[in-house]
DNA sequence: CGTGCCGTTGAGGTAAATCAATGGCTGTGG
DNA sequence: CCACAGCCATTGATTTACCTCAACGGCACG
């Protein structure tokens, strides 16, 4: 059975802006029901225009692009909290494909609901614009890493944002947190080969800064790790609204 | 003296979504004024928080980050119509910078206004929620680009884009477009050294597909473009909103 | 016990970066 | 008027970061 959104135990995060009980069951109204997914789970497809609009409430994915040369761009990896299908509610299709990475648990609404938030609710639409600047800005960010940063500190960029969002959603136990993706997901990530990802995290791991093993990243220096990073991504830690 | 909204000279382009007599109305009254710029002018500046949000009347720029190692990413190329400061708006400052290319006219508009679109004019809220989607995308469509294609593929990306773009304003003359920008930019855009750059449009030239002369590009073969770019982006083209 | 997926490592090749030099053009000041 | 400096495009020479190819081992699964 689904969970009252007044009880969605991602709310008690404080990373998520609290709503006002009506508010909540404006929300709740929205909610049309809920979906667990499996492993590599297609959830929406580039060119679809999916019915049904998502929200993470467990679980990690993936959102990628396929080119027509057959290389994959993974735009971004999916975390609890995030909203998923805006692009098909915005534009009538998605231009990226999403997969679950680990089984994933989702809420869902219904897409025809959409137009009305505008109409209704226009604090809803305000968060919903939000998150799509916020999207953009990270794009942003990924887009002059991988343009103008070299391979190890791209890595290091990377790992320092998982960290970070990993971190703020409670995920993390330490300096210790879940990675189930393979080096293939962070390869294509980045812009670099499977190989060279590889001996980019060998390098890492040499110089005592971060290890991934057994589908867990271990940050040993997150000093450094910043440092080659080129600063720290607060955008990963900010309040967010939790629709 | 201001141009009214109304007669607005973008307007009458087909690729911007026609207002009622009421919507410009409401558009003039947000609107606060005009503002012209010179060359190389920064309007917009990375950590700011902008007072002032523009729609591009005339003129070309440069959106851009300037990262901690000193290189620069350029994030798109600006075009009339397009519209500027969305960041600061949602996010209370700029994570990134505009610089004007050419000589610009600018539409402004009072930020202090912005929120109040949401509350009484929801259409226009998804107007801009519509825009940060498409430029969402776009990124998305940069990052696969630099991402997982080689130099001269990501060449003819951004030519194929600035054509259709220039194309769709009505600023191109059959095959040739005005190019305002220095190969540096390009370079910086897509990841690339400007020698790099530099010998990359030799090859295009060279192969009879685009040539580069007196700040016009002119496409030989559209088709070798487009076979090299991997696809037509129709989002250059599509009908957008003009606020 | 095979088969397939994933991570790891080495060898060798290449695309792209860096370095360096030149020429055209523009603006400026003597 | 010319001399000079600064910016930009162009080209060649050299270096390097990253890619491709290939092989191997661990591990899960049927």
């Amino acid at each position: 059975m689904p969970v009252a959104c007044r009880n969605c135990p991602l709310r008690r995060r404080e990373i998520f802006a609290p709503l006002s009980d009506q508010e909540l069951a404006f929300v709740q109204r929205f909610k049309s029901g809920e979906l667990k997914v499996a492993p590599n789970m297609q959830l929406l497809m580039e060119g679809s225009n999916s019915p049904q609009l998502y929200t993470v409430l467990s679980g990690q994915g993936l959102r990628y692009k396929t080119l027509e040369n057959g290389h994959r761009q993974v735009l971004n990896f999916v975390f609890p909290g995030d909203f998923l299908g805006l692009q098909a509610g915005m534009l009538g299709e998605m231009h990226h494909s999403v997969e679950a990475t680990t089984e994933m648990v989702l809420c869902v609404f219904d897409r025809k609901e959409f137009f009305q938030i505008f109409r209704q609710y226009p604090e809803r639409a305000y968060d919903i614009t939000w998150l799509a600047a916020t999207e953009e800005h990270f794009l942003g960010e990924s887009l002059a890493s991988i343009g103008q940063m070299a391979a190890v500190a791209r890595m290091a960029w990377a790992l320092q944002r998982l960290h970070a969002r990993a971190e703020a959603l409670g995920l993390a136990n330490g300096d210790s947190f879940p990675m189930p993706y393979r080096q293939q997901d962070l390869a294509d990530a980045l812009g670099l080969s499977l190989v060279h990802t590889n001996k980019t995290l060998a390098r890492l791991r040499d110089r005592q800064i971060a290890s991934w093993a057994e589908g867990h990243i271990k940050i040993h220096s997150l000093t450094a790790l910043r440092e080659l990073a080129g600063g720290t991504d607060e955008s990963a830690t900010m309040t967010r609204p939790l629709i």
